[in-house]
DNA sequence: ACAGAATGTCAAGTATATTTTACAAACTTT
DNA sequence: AAAGTTTGTAAAATATACTTGACATTCTGT
């Protein structure tokens, strides 16, 4: 499913897909994947995206 | 770096690596991989083994 | 001390996360 | 309407998560 917490935490600072791709080091369809959410990340990559986005892991991540 | 606030979560619930790896359905290997600490499972596993142990990513797997 | 369970670790294989290249569609600005 | 940027998507290649099987070590109970 959709990753529209992830997707909106980005829109709020202003970044593009390409722009957060460079600021966690992985390639710009690696974070459009993981927006789209047919994906499953690990959890470096969770944690780096969560770090410059100024959130956390159960605010982006969790999922009931 | 250990996570051990892993490995202690799975000792309040009084579960072996073996039964843990069971109810999230990987082998015993990977449980013990990642309380050693030397790898970085998927999101989806992080999540299945917060929820077997009643836990949020933030609590087990967050780190600064 | 012995037996059985739990843990640590290794090597080789399989599954899948991630990259690269590329193109099309949507949106923005001039 | 044209040009530039952002996003969606796909196929082939590469890196790495995870499995399987096996053995050694430590821990627990009798």
């Amino acid at each position: 499913m959709k990753n529209l917490k992830l997707k909106s935490a980005r829109a709020a600072k202003d970044l593009s897909q390409q722009q957060l791709a460079e600021l966690v080091g992985v390639s710009r369809q690696t974070i459009n994947a993981i927006e789209k959410g047919d994906y499953n990340p690990t959890i470096n990559l969770c944690r780096a995206i969560c770090k410059a986005l100024d959130k956390t892991l159960d605010e982006l991540f969790w999922e009931e």
